[in-house]
DNA sequence: TATGAATGAGCATTCATTCAT
DNA sequence: GATGAATGAATGCTCATTCAT
């Protein structure tokens, strides 16, 4: 049952309960039960279809040079139309700090976007776009490390504005945009 | 009961018992009612003590131009000293998205923040060691989002790899090393 | 649960336990809640039963000018083979003092019985086995009362011979007995 | 402490805490049980005091025939001016059901009230202010019955007319009234 | 497959009582 | 005498889970 994903991005771990999922989708809780033998199979499921659907947006799906760029702007469309995502995200990293099933799951996603970005950073050394010197490990864990900060711990009102100046200011840095 | 404090930076709201908490301090759960007559109100101390804590770290104690290097110390001491600090505010950032008077009480931290880094960054141009061509406004909100990413989302084993990398990175673009 | 209807009667408010209710009937507290949401709306229905089961013997079934002794007879039934039902309209009187909704319930349930018996009188007036000069009002208000304080008020041991020798007295002065 | 009688004329047994009554005198709850090592001891003290001031209310106080109305409005004016004895009085009186010590007084204060009732009643006969066919035993179970229903079962609102409305009757069936 | 009913374990909170000072 | 602090035993209520149908 996906609709326990929006319960979780609605309501947290803390607030989440089987009655609420089940009826969400107005099924009995025994029927939940049913098709998910406990409650962390159910939760098992949700991260299953969390991850996969953000690991998704991951991949490089534009074509040429602004490639990274285009992941940044994959990112803040998805911010905006899938902002559950995030709030699912945000509550598996927290978890990751003390279930370690979770932090291996959460372990490896991080370093496949961390790879993701390292290897669009290298791309875009190569046909020139980005400046040589910069190391592609180092940058890349500040991309990522800025991108959590501001998609997984959203400060509500000034989100967008925060949002838009540190990500402005990364492309800035990174010379993807004409100013630079 | 700041044992409240350690609890939740180990279990997360989600496992935080109030009969755990007077037990860690070996007193009967009614005691802590006598002191704290709700578990909300048990919170709000904590949350309390957490910010004030974490207000401290802000101040720039340094007195010259590497003054911003010096919070970025500061941070990594912190983070080395007191991890609970850092899994505590997480969770409060987490609950802000539910919670209407944490969320401003993070909006009021985070601006806090935001600010006492623009100013570092003004400081350091006044004195050359920073380019004046950055914008203070946008580059002080990619280091908080950067340092929110690295402190409050902790991808454990790596942790302290990709924080290294991605504070280097940061003091790179900036100019804080010899390197740049 | 109409057990919980038995302990008021045998317990009072003060000592009614929802677990103890449950035990009567030997399920879980969890099942009884199940059923009803609150004790508040356990007693609610008990406090329903109660009066719809008082209401029940307001009701004038017999048919001539020996009305208002029936009705008499049917309340001495009543209080031999239902007395928890007086026992637990005591109680629901007595509270009535502080809560609004038991008042209305209570003062409905009192005009109800007034409007009973004072329609009673006339009746008898009319045949002529009462005393035309007798204020129907005035006397209703009496005979309520005497009622209320001979079986919502026991005064256990004594309580056979002194309602016998109360209602006795009534009945005489009503003129319902072979004697006035 | 009397502050527990006014608290218990308040809020019922139900209701009646320890603290309140020790908060009501702003003394600390340890210094009440300093006092009264029990609530219960504590309630003792309190159903002592109510008695007593309620037999002294017995007494006849008057002089000659009118006794018996001079009762009446003795309970009248006690009615106004300390409603609190007769919201305690319906509480001891029903919890004399479930308690036998509180049975034994309600029990002894029944009959002293039954049989100073008879004793007016006999006088009055006597020198022919009242019906000499009248059975003063009777009589007097349905006064006393009449006065716990009209006094320790109030009806708020309607109350006061009620309560006129059957005293009225009362006293005419007796013969108290030019009237009559 | 689906559900109404049931339950054990637990949870925050309350309350009369105790105890050291 | 008086009190702040402490506590055991409840108390109403919740929740994931189970079970008979």
């Amino acid at each position: 049952m996906l609709a326990a994903y929006r319960l979780l991005a609605e309501r947290g771990f803390e607030g989440l309960r089987t009655r609420d999922i089940a009826g969400a989708v107005k099924i009995n809780v025994a029927t939940l039960h049913y098709y998910f033998p406990t409650k962390e199979a159910l939760v098992r499921a949700v991260v299953g279809h969390a991850f996969s659907r953000f690991r998704t947006t991951l991949v490089p799906s534009g074509r040429t040079t602004t490639l990274l760029k285009a992941h940044f702007d994959g990112l803040r469309r998805l911010g905006r139309e899938e902002p559950e995502l995030f709030a699912v995200m945000g509550e598996l990293a927290l978890r990751a700090a003390r279930d370690e099933t979770m932090a291996a799951i959460v372990r490896e996603t991080d370093q496949q976007w961390h790879a993701t970005i390292r290897g669009l950073i290298r791309r875009a050394q190569q046909d020139g776009s980005i400046d040589r010197d910069l190391d592609p490990n180092d940058a890349a864990a500040l991309i990522v490390a800025t991108l959590k900060g501001v998609y997984l711990l959203p400060v509500e009102a000034s989100r967008q504005e925060r949002l838009g100046q540190a990500l402005r200011q990364l492309e800035r840095w990174l010379g993807l945009t004409k100013r630079a």
